[in-house]
DNA sequence: TCCCTATATTTTACAGATAAAACACCAGGT
DNA sequence: ACCTGGTGTTTTATCTGTAAAATATAGGGA
């Protein structure tokens, strides 16, 4: 059986036989499963009022164990300065993160997992886990390695690439 | 060397040995695909004054090169109708698709592309396939071949999974 | 015919994202 | 001490997307 991907490229091939459509193997097949996963995989996330984004910065604040400042969150999180402040006075009003000034520095703050937001984290992480490992079950484990292997292999190179280094 | 997914997972496992994270290894990887790409991707998209979506429902005209109605481009494109009512709206003032009423039911209209819509994707087709091609040139073509391969059979998966069939 | 329900599309109201500007502050040179 | 250029963060204006309501119409049955 054929996924949509292979279906759209049979079309574009009969309408531009000329034409190397090959990247739309990989890159259209990207777009679609993000597509899919997105609506589907965040449905954890969604019955405890966060949406991804949220989550991941609670997740990194987690992760990291230690304070991190607005820019470093960006940083980590991949997101614009602006989209952070907004969402850490989300989780600050939630009482998830709470915000202490630097000492040298006025212009800087450092953010935290409150109690309350490593419960969540903690209670949430495990549940978000193994729902998307729900959705992936029927693909065979070996079968996702080497999946995730070429993967990794592509964002290396996209790393690379389009460059995105946090020291 | 690790990309930053795997690093991700280092650091989830010194805080959580317990839990089993092997699904990041497919799903956070694929988020974080798509969020570089699509930064980088739509490069010669945006130079014609075009997003993603809008494209796609030109190159959606184009493929099945026929008339479509809205809700058929916006089960094939994979977007809400409001979204399409809108992306359509736009099109039409650009004058890259025309709409036609139906001649038996007055609710349906067809779109079709105008000459200088067909003129446009026929030139940013092959634009937007060379430059993500080069964006995935620094991986083998084999490579490329095997993980347009999984990604397929994962997408099924989540296409049967997540039900969306088109008619 | 007149109603009722279903369908195709658009409009409305609102939530979320971003770029650019604004603001606050630091640190080094004069 | 006073500029000056740079950095960290927030605000503003604006845009896009969505859900839900509104609109318009079809088509079948009483």
């Amino acid at each position: 059986m054929e996924d949509i991907v292979a279906q759209v490229m049979r079309q574009w091939e009969r309408i531009h036989p000329e034409l190397d459509i090959t990247p739309i193997a990989v890159i259209g097949r990207l777009n679609r499963c993000v597509l899919l996963l997105q609506q589907a995989a965040d449905a954890p996330l969604r019955e405890h009022g966060l949406t991804r984004p949220e989550f991941d910065i609670l997740g990194t604040l987690r992760r990291l164990d230690r304070e991190l400042t607005p820019s470093q969150i960006a940083k980590e999180t991949f997101a614009s300065g602006a989209a952070v402040t907004k969402r850490v006075r989300f989780l600050e009003e939630r009482e998830l993160v709470s915000r202490r000034p630097d000492d040298r520095d006025r212009r800087v703050s450092h953010l935290a997992l409150t109690e309350q937001g490593r419960l969540l984290i903690d209670r949430l992480l495990p549940e978000q886990l193994g729902y998307e490992g729900a959705l992936l079950e029927a693909m065979a484990p070996e079968r996702q390695g080497e999946l995730a292997g070429l993967l990794g292999e592509l964002l290396l190179l996209l790393e690379g690439r389009l460059g995105v280094r946090q020291p």
